[in-house]
RNA sequence: GGAGAGAUGGCUGAGUGGUCGAAAGCGCUCCCCUGCUAAGGGAGUAUACUUCAAAAGGGUAUCGAGGGUUCGAAUCCCUCUCUCUCCGCCA
C-alpha cells in the first residue's frame, strides 16, 4: 500500500506507474484522492464534535465533584442531539474510510526508474548470463531420469495426496535435504539469521504481505481454524516483525528460512506442470531483508548477487532477468528473476525472484524504525529465494547426468550427500 | 476438550464510572553537581490520524481486539483472541 500523501504529491507518477504495470483503472488514483479529501473533512468535523462533547462531560464531572447537581443536570439536558450526530457521522466516516482504503489497495507500487517499461515477459531484459547452456541431445528431462531410477514418485504422490505432491525417494530425498542444508548454511555465512516459522498463518498475516485480498486463490486454506497454508516463507518471516518499531542502529536485519510452500496453482496446465516444473508443494529457502529506506536499492543488488552465487557454486548455467513493468507484480518497485538452464528440456526455469518492495509491504504491516530525529518512519523490505528447490533439482538431474545414466553430485553438495556419484 | 485466573506505556506495576493518556518505580535521553568508580539533583521520554507551508501549538483516537450501556468507561455488560494454573488427551 502506498502512502496517501505520496500519492497526493505525485499523482501523475503514480498513474504512469500504474499504466506501465498494465493496471487498467488508473482512475483509481483520482478517486482515492477525492475520497481522502472527503474523509479528512469529515475527520475534522467529527473531531470537533467529539471535542465539544468531551468538554461538556468534563464540566459535568467538575460540577458533580462540587456537588452542584442541578447545574450538571442542566448541561446533561443540553447534550441532546450531539451524540446522535456524532454516531451517524462516525458511521459515514467508517464507510468513507473503507471506500478510500479499498481504492488505495488497488494502486500498485510505483516501478523504479531503472525498470524497463513493457507489457509481457517478452519485454524483460536479460541482465546477465553465466555459464554455457548445454545443448547435448542425449540428455533426458529430469522426470525420465527420475522415473528410471525410481527417485521421484509422482504416481504415488497423486494417489496419496494429488497431482503436484510428489514423493522423493532414496537419493532424491537426500538431495533435497542436502540442498536445504547447503542453502541455509551459505545464507548463515553471509549474515542471514536462520529462523523456523509456522507453516500456517492467520488472516492478518496473509493480509500483511498482500496475499489477501490480491492473491487469495493461490493459497490452501483451513477454514475451520482460519488458517492459510503459507505459499512462501516470505509471509511468516515478514510478519515476524509486524507492528514493530526498530531502533535505526539495528537495521538492516537479514533472515533466512527453509519452509515447504503450498500453492494451488489454479489454471496451470501442460508442459508447465511437467515433472518438477510446477508443484502444489515444494521446498524453498527464503531470504528476507528489513532495511533503511536509503539502502534498499543497493540491498536488492546484493541480494541478487548472493542468490546468483549459489547457482555459480552449483555450477548451473543461468541467466538473470530484469523484469519489465508489466511482468513484475503489484507490490514490487523492482524485481530480478534468476532462471537456471534445463538442458533436458532446453529451456530456462525460474528458481529465484529477488524483489524490492520499498515501503509498500512495510506500510501495510506498520514496520517502522526510529530515524536520526527520533521520529518513526516506515522501513523497506526485500526478499528473494535462495533458492527454490524443485527446479534446482531438475537442473541438477539434467546437468549432472552422465551419458552412462549415472548422476554426478555437484562438488559443493558432496559433503551433504556423502558420495560423489549416485 | 473441561474448570478457573488474567491481559494497563520500553519493563514492573497502581488505578473498579468523572479534569486518567493514565500514579509510582525501573530503564532511556539531555542538563546540573561531583577530579576516578559510585552516588545525588532537575527536565524530558507512547502510537496513529488530523489541523498547520513548516516548526511550535491545537484537536481526535488508542489501557489485548470488537461491540454495547452512560452526559462521561482503563473501570460496568456482551463477543472474540491470547497468556497462565488445574484436569483430560497427546508427538
Amino acid at each position: 500500500m502506498l502512502d496517501i500523501n505520496f500519492i497526493r504529491d505525485n499523482r501523475e507518477i503514480v498513474k504512469k506507474g500504474m499504466i506501465n504495470k498494465g493496471e487498467k483503472n488508473a482512475d483509481a488514483v483520482d478517486a482515492v484522492l477525492e475520497k481522502d479529501e472527503e474523509w479528512r473533512n469529515l475527520v475534522t468535523k467529527v473531531g470537533n464534535l467529539r471535542a465539544e462533547s468531551n468538554n461538556r462531560a468534563k464540566q459535568i464531572g467538575q460540577l458533580m465533584g462540587q456537588g452542584k447537581k442541578d447545574e450538571a443536570e442542566k448541561i446533561i439536558n443540553e447534550t441532546g442531539r450531539t451524540k446522535e450526530t456524532i454516531k451517524s457521522l462516525e458511521k459515514s466516516l467508517e464507510a468513507i474510510q473503507k471506500e478510500r482504503d479499498d481504492l488505495l489497495y488497488q494502486i500498485p507500487n510505483v516501478p523504479d526508474e531503472s525498470v524497463p517499461v513493457g507489457h509481457t515477459e517478452e519485454d524483460n531484459v536479460v541482465f546477465s548470463t553465466w555459464g554455457e547452456p548445454n545443448e547435448e541431445e542425449w540428455r533426458l528431462p529430469h522426470w525420465e531420469l527420475a522415473a528410471d531410477k525410481k527417485w521421484i514418485d509422482f504416481d504415488r504422490g497423486s494417489k496419496v495426496a494429488g497431482a503436484g505432491f510428489p514423493f522423493y525417494v532414496g537419493h532424491m530425498a537426500r538431495l533435497q535435504r542436502a540442498l536445504i542444508n547447503y542453502f541455509l548454511n551459505e545464507a548463515i555465512e553471509n549474515g542471514y539469521t536462520e529462523i523456523q516459522t509456522p507453516y500456517f498463518v492467520n488472516e492478518a498475516s496473509a493480509r500483511g504481505t498482500g496475499q489477501i485480498p490480491d492473491k487469495e486463490d493461490m493459497m490452501y486454506t483451513v477454514p475451520r481454524d482460519g488458517f492459510f497454508a503459507i505459499p512462501t516463507a516470505e509471509v511468516p518471516v515478514t510478519n515476524f516483525h509486524r507492528d514493530e518499531i526498530f531502533e535505526m542502529d539495528n537495521l538492516p536485519v537479514y533472515y533466512t528460512a527453509y519452509t515447504p510452500c503450498w500453492r494451488r496453482e489454479a489454471g496451470s496446465y501442460g508442459a508447465d506442470v511437467r515433472g518438477l516444473n510446477r508443484l502444489h508443494q515444494f521446498d524453498k529457502v527464503e531470504l528476507v531483508k528489513f532495511v533503511h529506506p536509503d539502502h534498499s536499492d543497493s540491498e536488492l543488488e546484493s541480494l541478487r548477487e548472493y542468490a546468483e552465487s549459489l547457482l555459480q557454486k552449483l555450477k548451473l548455467p543461468y541467466r538473470t532477468l530484469l523484469m519489465c513493468t508489466g511482468d513484475m507484480g503489484f507490490t514490487q518497485t523492482k524485481k530480478y528473476d534468476l532462471e537456471v538452464w534445463s538442458p533436458g528440456q532446453k529451456k530456462w526455469l525460474e528458481v529465484s525472484s529477488c524483489s524490492n518492495f520499498a515501503s509498500f509491504q512495510a506500510r501495510r504491516m506498520q514496520l517502522r524504525f526510529r530515524n536520526e530525529k527520533g521520529k518513526t518512519e516506515i522501513m523497506h523490505t526485500l526478499n528473494g529465494s535462495g533458492l527454490a528447490l524443485p527446479r534446482v533439482v531438475a537442473a541438477i538431474l539434467e546437468t549432472y547426468q552422465t551419458e552412462a545414466g549415472d548422476l554426478e553430485v555437484p562438488e559443493v553438495l558432496v559433503p551433504y550427500m556423502g558420495t560423489e556419484k549416485v
